[in-house]
DNA sequence: ACATTACATTCCCATATAGGAATATGTCAA
DNA sequence: TTGACATATTCCTATATGGGAATGTAATGT
């Protein structure tokens, strides 16, 4: 089997830079696309087929407005993401407590 | 182009979902290989493939003993994951208060 | 009606898998 | 040495991109 579909989870649609740049840019505010184009300095094309698969994971919301639409980060659907990774978060702190430690003996060693 | 190599950072690294579970199974204790076979009940190839995609990014250490080589999660390799989806933290916390706003102001409107 | 603006989709292609099967490498035990 | 055990790598293949170019579609202005 190949790769999982970049649509198949959040996990998966957030492995490209370009994506996690636009949903860092439309956390602040709603954009139509062509700000996001101008901002981002990637071609309409391209950024139209990563929105596409940001939505299709529901992490972006679009409202349209005439012939525009505006895109909206949706910051519920990165939760998943957060907790998976906060899980390991007392695991670095006592990591960090170790090298703090390790350190120190070295520094007490040298001072001998 | 094509998609980004697996190996080209964490992001694209835990994009697979096997390599989740190695990871969570991972942090708790080191262990050799053929116990995440068994554990995780996949192939040892299967198991070596992806540990090497582990290793590549720095979210798995391991240390050689004899024939077996035991790994474990690096959890540090995890924090830039957490700290990015944590900068979406206070959005989802707004987000949270506008539905609870929005599900009590139906409710009010109901009760008329 | 027609040109323009704003987006979305399609086609083509080089590239990178992930899984399965087979094989290679390295280490220990008798 | 030889065989068993532990792990890694190589081949093969179907599949899914992401970028570029071209085209499709819908709404707006004149």
């Amino acid at each position: 089997m190949a790769r999982a579909a970049t649509t198949s989870d959040a996990f998966n649609a957030i492995a490209e830079p370009r994506r996690r740049e636009i949903l860092t840019l439309l956390i602040v505010r709603e954009r139509p696309v062509n700000e996001i184009v101008a901002e981002l300095r990637l071609d309409q094309p391209s950024v139209s087929k990563h929105l596409r698969v940001l939505r299709d994971v529901g992490l972006v919301r679009v409202r349209c407005d005439g012939r525009r639409k505006f895109y909206r980060t949706n910051a519920e659907a990165i939760r998943p993401l957060h907790e998976w990774a906060a899980a390991f978060e007392r695991y670095w702190s006592h990591q960090l407590i170790r090298v703090k430690e390790r350190a120190e003996r070295a520094a007490a060693q040298e001072s001998k």
